[in-house]
DNA sequence: GTTCACTATTGAATCGATTCATACAAGGGA
DNA sequence: TCCCTTGTATGAATCGATTCAATAGTGAAC
């Protein structure tokens, strides 16, 4: 197809290693020859084929990430802070989405394995861990994205989901709640039980009891659902505050408060969870309880740079962030 | 490294020919050594070297896509389209971020170009056209995504906007809007100059006065500076109906009105351009024209694939879609 | 029994960049 | 002058899957 080094070395009459040399270790070759072979591959439009180059040296200059949904905010926000490492160590970036489908996940991971990632971000889905090992034996690492690895066997970036639950109810607590409430499920997931703990335990240390809202998934529409069914409710039973598992469900529950007469801050505070960026540009700004989504997936991507190129040497760790709360107007009260 | 063909050909006793042939055309295989081929592979855990593949057959089973901006969930909805049709083919998806730097775009294009990628989607930010030409004539076909190609040697899936625009001053007038605001910019950008065009044609259409306010981008922020200006405004002067060129900047007008004690929509109805799931989930729901973005991503790849699979029959096609105008609570009027 | 048609299998050649042992040249020191 | 070092350049061998011309094997037809 296109010119190989094979033409470029006779255009510009030298050999191919001496090509080879110009691409790789241009400071080994003589300034002439360099601009020799420079304007060769110039007039030639030569583009070196990274197929070839790969198969050559083992492996391909590249990153695989898979992610749960590149529609969620979170992960986009992960995969750009991955990208800019990436890209610094002049690695190209694959990204796919497993759309939490277990056997996308899988292919997704044939995939990567035909191409010789030289190592992965990932988000489980389904049950992969013993197939990640297996790879990393085969000497493709992965790291863990947004999952503490539960073996020793990787690394893992992630969230203390715990401790930003109990910083939202702390929070709502000093802002005079006085029947806080949870809203979130399924609890199957790790992150919205954990969240929920937190919340339980800074409820019992303030010695207020914790209403539980339970959901079937975290989508908006349910948050709108239950901020109905708080509605419905006699003022003396109502919650006065609520910590809402994440911001969809917050933004559901503002909405149906908004179209209720229910007033936000003042008739029930509001706090959510992954400080999206439409909790800033609600009508009534959210809180939220926020997680440093570029940096989780730099410092993930700079773990797996670390034992791609350090293999032995390398010590795995759970780097786990602590969230931050951002009070907005959705819970900020004169007390 | 890991087990190779030879490897597994030995193991089986057969030819690396056969292996071969197991992987590519099992169907002429006998099925006793196919058994024993596919019993190798197992228990070797051998994995096919796509590099190798693609040297040999010269060119990768891949599609690149470049976005100017994978935050922006209009990009991710389109990938996923795109991905849909990608993984039908059996090719895997390259998903690539410029950030709406130029650079980065160059930078990008080179890597697909090493990749040796079937085809390339792209929503062009710089000066790209010639370049993608050459990279046509060289055998890699692009589709120019959202964008309408102004050269006849692309193929190019966009949007009607000049119609959008059209179709949201209407709405607006057909509410009783008497006087009607177009908030937008920079003018700069083809979709902002289209949706201001059709709204100003419209406007015209009807003898109504556009007021226009230009603002340097389509940001959140931009929209709330905008909404406190005209909150400022005499009543008398004051649109009484707002199109946003976009959904952010709409967001943004919204939260100043509800800030400054303006109701939407009964001060002020107001309409936004792309939405956004966000558009449905704000506390008053915004009316916008939408656009089929999964449909734009799945049209586009398909167009890729006609030409990669038939680069002489293949003609160039232009599909323009029409967006439609989704009517939400801040547009809705008793009259 | 010979020829023809057809299928299943083989293995050397191929893709293109990189590597590395080897060769060569130029200069410095003795 | 000879030897050694240092800096460049060379090109055959290599990575692994695929291809394809050649060959072997099978059975049908006459």
């Amino acid at each position: 197809m296109g010119p190989s080094v094979k033409d470029v070395a006779a255009l510009a009459q030298v050999s191919v290693g001496t090509v080879s040399n110009v691409l790789n270790r241009p400071e080994q070759v003589t300034p002439e020859k360099r601009k020799r072979v420079q304007a060769a591959i110039a007039q030639l439009g030569f583009v070196r084929n990274e197929s070839a180059r790969s198969l050559r040296s083992g492996s391909s200059r590249s990153l695989g990430m898979l992610v749960l949904d590149v529609r969620n905010p979170f992960f986009t926000d992960v995969a750009l802070g991955a990208e800019d490492v990436a890209e610094e160590h002049k690695h190209s970036f694959i990204l796919a989405n497993s759309s939490e489908d277990a056997r996308r996940e899988q292919a997704y991971l044939d995939l990567f394995e035909e191409q010789r990632v030289q190592g992965i971000l990932i988000t489980p889905v389904g049950d992969v861990l013993q197939r990640l090992e297996a790879m990393q034996s085969r000497g493709i690492p992965s790291v863990l994205v947004d999952r503490l690895a539960g073996s020793e066997n990787f690394c893992s970036v992630s969230v203390d989901d715990v401790a930003g639950g109990r910083a939202a109810i702390e929070h709502l607590i000093a802002g005079g709640a006085e029947r806080p409430a949870f809203v979130g499920g399924p609890f199957t997931l790790q992150q919205v039980a954990d969240r929920h703990a937190g919340a339980l335990a800074a409820a019992a240390a303030a010695g207020v009891q914790l209403q539980v809202f339970e959901t079937p998934n975290l989508k908006f529409e349910r948050g709108r659902h239950v901020g109905d069914l708080i509605g419905d409710l006699r003022q003396s039973r109502r919650p006065d505050a609520v910590f809402a598992a994440n911001d969809q469900l917050a933004l559901g529950l503002l909405q149906s408060f908004t179209a209720n007469g229910i007033r936000v801050p003042d008739d029930v505070a509001l706090v959510g969870f992954d400080d999206i960026d439409f909790a800033t540009q609600s009508s009534i700004p959210l809180s939220s309880i926020g997680q440093p989504r570029q940096l989780i997936g730099e410092r993930a991507a700079r773990l797996l740079f670390d034992e791609i190129e350090n293999p032995h040497g390398h010590e795995h760790q759970q780097i786990v962030f602590t969230p931050e709360l951002v009070v907005r107007e959705s819970s900020r009260r004169p007390g």
